[in-house]
DNA sequence: CGCTTTTGACCGGCGC
DNA sequence: GCGCCGGTCAAAAGCG
């Protein structure tokens, strides 16, 4: 989201704007792409936007007549043919040029209204900076929106320096150090935001923090258990709270390609589910706490759900990036929903938001409060974590993703009750709305209206989908004074206004919202490195589909996750957002096509 | 040879 | 207390 950084990815001639820099790239883009025929490499050599007078060169001298062949009898009538030739020639050039114009102007306008929201958002950011106290309560944590920022410019940058800092430190729920010393960290699973009344699972929050910050991770078991004495203040915090986030990807290859790299180091077969689940962990850094499991769905097996857990404490490979901003921001948003439940499935009201950007359906279902009707789409995955949902499957399977909904609304058929809350964010492309497959398209989808989809019967449907992006943001800075917001904890069941107030006032909700913004305008920025890798499930990204294979093949790439939302990135400026089609050569030499990942067995 | 995967064993939590 | 289950460990095997 960072400007000045993607100015200086795209800059590689200086620009007299940074709107000019990323236009001209863009431009760059798209008329390879619509000539298609190989010229891109001469068009690109020094005319950015020549294309069409080199088009026309070509045009004519190729079908220049050579002068002792041709007779006189026929050169008038070959004159002609080369003059109307040339004019329809030229004719199709206004054309396209008159589109790149026109493309132009889209780009344009999506630029502007990019950086209106950059603007105002770093003026909340300033403005809270300037009223944070030294103190700063959990309170203001959480609507602190220069976590949120740090969140998602920062996109897991190293804290290994960190390392073992704050490890001796008192492990309470100590939110001001967290706001100064963890600021740009965490771009993982962890959730910093602290919530308005310090439940248990936000203190947990703060405490994965440090513990991530400190040596190594160690499982719930091992921590307690093996690691002995002196960790007294983790016992002392219900150590077992962590929040998980499910990735439900159609997906034929046996897992799923989110930029990292993996070991396996178990696998299980576990209850309720024929198939086995494989345990990885990142090796990205040694010390990387993060695991993830993968499981195949067991009612369709061609989905794949990852289940990630724990927080990057190194910087991600840039393919990475935009599955841990979206996955850490979905994890907040799931702590912070907890915190508000107050006590978890007790409560009788649920929320369920829909939301449709750029094509995408989001689906924000917080059933933490409704008994029945949680959305475990793994069921066998343990309960005992708060595990929050992306649904990445396609509107194709949407049956699947609703079977589960029927089933969770009639019961728990696997006779467990979850102790956490669980959350569902469904990116699901709509059929009727379908991903955004060209750049024209995307414009259109760009604060289009949109239909709420409630899946979920059991849930009061709100949508956020009539608002432009901007109305949301609106909405998150009038919330956003350093005065509290008593909406979260008095969100009445029944009202719909209070519960859209709440969600909108909840600044991890804003969170997740920027970062699935950020990761599907990436993505559709072309991020085809990993598009491309997934050579299968194009239904439930149709957007990938267009996009050529690449050598790696055999895994899968939720569109959320094809382009780096981070600032780190060196090839793939924001605003190549929206332009799908774009040929993008990935530069990213990471071992996300690690052998590890490529012989995955789930 | 070094790294990764496999797989049985082990451990802790939880329910009965 | 016992057994089930999820999760992890670690030795052995596999692979490049």
């Amino acid at each position: 989201m960072d400007i000045s950084l993607q100015k200086s990815v795209l800059g590689e001639e200086s620009k007299p704007s940074e709107s000019n820099g990323d236009e001209e790239s863009c431009v760059e883009e798209i008329v390879p792409h619509r000539f298609g025929d190989g010229k891109g490499a001469q068009d690109n050599d020094d005319h950015k936007n020549s294309n069409c007078s080199n088009q026309g060169l070509a045009v004519t001298n190729m079908e220049r007549p050579s002068p002792e062949s041709e007779s006189r009898s026929s050169s008038s009538t070959k004159k002609e043919q080369l003059d109307e030739q040339l004019g329809t020639t030229k004719a199709e050039m206004d054309e396209v040029m008159e589109e790149n114009q026109r493309l132009k102007m889209y780009l344009d306008r999506i630029l502007q209204d990019y950086r209106t929201l950059q603007m105002q958002y770093r003026d909340v950011v300033q403005r809270e900076a300037a009223t944070k106290s030294p103190n700063r309560s959990s309170r203001d944590l959480t609507e602190a929106p220069a976590d949120h920022e740090a969140i998602d410019l920062s996109l897991a940058m190293g804290s290994v320096d960190r390392k073992g800092e704050a490890r001796e430190k008192p492990k309470i729920n100590d939110t001001d150090e967290m706001g100064d010393d963890k600021r740009g960290l965490s771009l993982g699973l962890d959730c910093k935001f602290d919530l308005p009344e310090k439940s248990p699972i936000v203190e947990n929050g703060a405490e994965e923090v440090k513990e991530e910050a400190g040596e190594t991770w160690l499982p719930k078991g091992v921590k307690n258990g093996r690691d002995g004495g002196g960790e007294d203040e983790i016992s002392q915090q219900n150590p077992t709270k962590r929040a998980r986030v499910s990735v439900r990807v159609r997906c034929d290859t046996p897992t799923m390609n989110d930029g990292c790299q993996w070991r396996k180091y178990g696998q299980k077969i576990s209850k309720g589910n024929p198939c086995p689940r494989a345990y990885y962990r990142c090796t990205v850094a040694p010390s990387c706490p993060v695991r993830k499991q993968v499981q195949r769905c067991a009612e369709d097996m061609s989905i794949l759900i990852t289940t990630y857990e724990g927080t990057h404490n190194h910087p991600l490979p840039i393919s990475a990036t935009a599955m841990a901003s979206t996955t850490s921001a979905a994890a907040s948003m799931l702590m912070s929903g907890s915190s508000t439940s107050g006590t978890g499935p007790s409560s009788s009201s649920s929320i369920t938001t829909t939301a449709n950007l750029h094509g995408l359906n989001f689906y924000l279902s917080d059933n933490s409060r409704t008994k029945p009707a949680f959305y475990l789409p793994n069921p066998s995955i343990s309960p005992s974590y708060p595990t929050i949902t992306l649904d990445l499957t396609s509107s194709s399977s949407s049956s699947t993703a609703s079977s589960h909904l029927n089933r969770l609304g009639s019961g728990n058929t696997n006779g467990f009750v979850p102790r956490y809350s669980t959350t569902n964010l469904n990116f699901s492309s709509l059929e009727s709305n379908p991903l955004p497959i060209s750049y024209s398209n995307a414009v259109q989808t760009y604060g289009q209206q949109q239909q709420p989809i409630n899946r979920n019967q059991n849930a009061a449907s709100l949508s956020f989908g009539s608002q432009p992006y901007e109305a949301l943001y609106q909405s998150y800075l009038q919330k956003t004074m350093p005065n509290p917001n008593p909406n979260q904890n008095s969100l009445g069941p029944d009202t719909i206004a209070a519960a859209t107030k709440a969600i909108t006032s909840d600044p991890s909700f804003q969170t997740v919202l920027a970062a699935a913004l950020t990761s599907i305008i990436g993505s559709s920025g072309g991020g085809s490195h990993n598009a491309a890798e997934k050579p299968s499930g194009g239904d439930a990204f149709p957007i990938l589909s267009s996009f050529p294979p690449a050598s790696n093949s055999n895994k899968c790439a939720p569109s959320v996750m094809n382009k780096s939302s981070s600032s780190t990135s060196s090839q793939q400026p924001g605003l190549t957002l929206l332009s799908p089609p774009f040929p993008f050569s990935s530069s990213n030499k990471s071992k996300s096509n690690s052998p590890a990942d490529n012989r995955d067995h789930v």
